[in-house]
DNA sequence: CTTGACTCCGTACTATGCTACGGAACCTAT
DNA sequence: ATAGGTTCCGTAGCATAGTACGGAGTCAAG
């Protein structure tokens, strides 16, 4: 079998020992059998480490995380496709959001970048567009 | 003149007279003038405090937006053409870390809706596509 | 069988961005 | 002039997501 230690696994989801042990107690992650004090995880483990990681780099927050996999070990369809709706719109906004700053931020260099004397109106940048 | 007070102002900025005071205290927003006591606002400081929001929904921290509010009042273009540049490439980052994070959802929401009996593979739905 | 790396555990601390508390002062309308 | 709503101020607390500490236990190599 291929039992590795927590430092394994925390190299292989690039994250903290200290994380994972965060993501146990937060229920994230399920504490694994002890092989003698010492706990063993397995690639099952690992999966679970990056589901959490690649979650959290699509905005949710550990709360839902640790809901999505409860979720994910019931049969609870329904449930499942409206977290997922719910956050799709949530991610729609974001995204708006971000280009809407996005554009603010072009602008703001852009007009900073042509030459011209004085200073650049960041804040105008900014305004309600 | 239009002189308002905290309390205007804060909602005229859709927020708490405790976080324009907060912002205060980090040095988001200047202590205006008191008029007896009382701290008198106007419209720059709408601007200003409507500006740190916008911001701040582009994912600047407010750090950095203090920054940029220091930087408005100097003609260091570069400086502000260089914030902007970095701010723009890690937007685009956040945008597709969410797009994917989108796809991976809508996926679950999808493979989760066509009947089918089990439960929804949501881990694998995150799997690194 | 000892050394050094790793693990365990609880607790404490950090950073970010607010939010609340409570008593005093002040401002406004009646 | 007095009641009620604001404002002022420092300080304290909260939520999120970790990060650090330190002493004790364990494990594998030499």
């Amino acid at each position: 079998m291929n039992a590795m230690t927590i430092g394994k696994l925390a190299a292989a989801g690039r994250v903290g020992v200290e994380t994972v042990r965060f993501y146990q107690r937060r229920g994230l992650l399920v504490e694994p059998e002890r092989n003698g004090g010492v706990r063993r995880y397995d690639e099952t483990d690992v999966s679970r480490l990056r589901f959490i990681r690649a979650a959290q780099a699509g905005g949710f927050t550990l709360a839902e995380i640790g809901e999505l996999l409860a979720l994910d070990a019931t049969e609870d369809r329904a449930r499942a496709r409206e977290l997922a709706n719910k956050r799709i719109a949530e991610i729609d906004e974001r995204i708006a959001a971000l280009q809407s700053a996005r554009k603010s931020l072009r602008r703001l260099a852009d007009e900073c970048a042509e030459g011209g004397d004085g200073r650049c109106p960041i804040i105008e940048a900014f305004e309600p567009s």
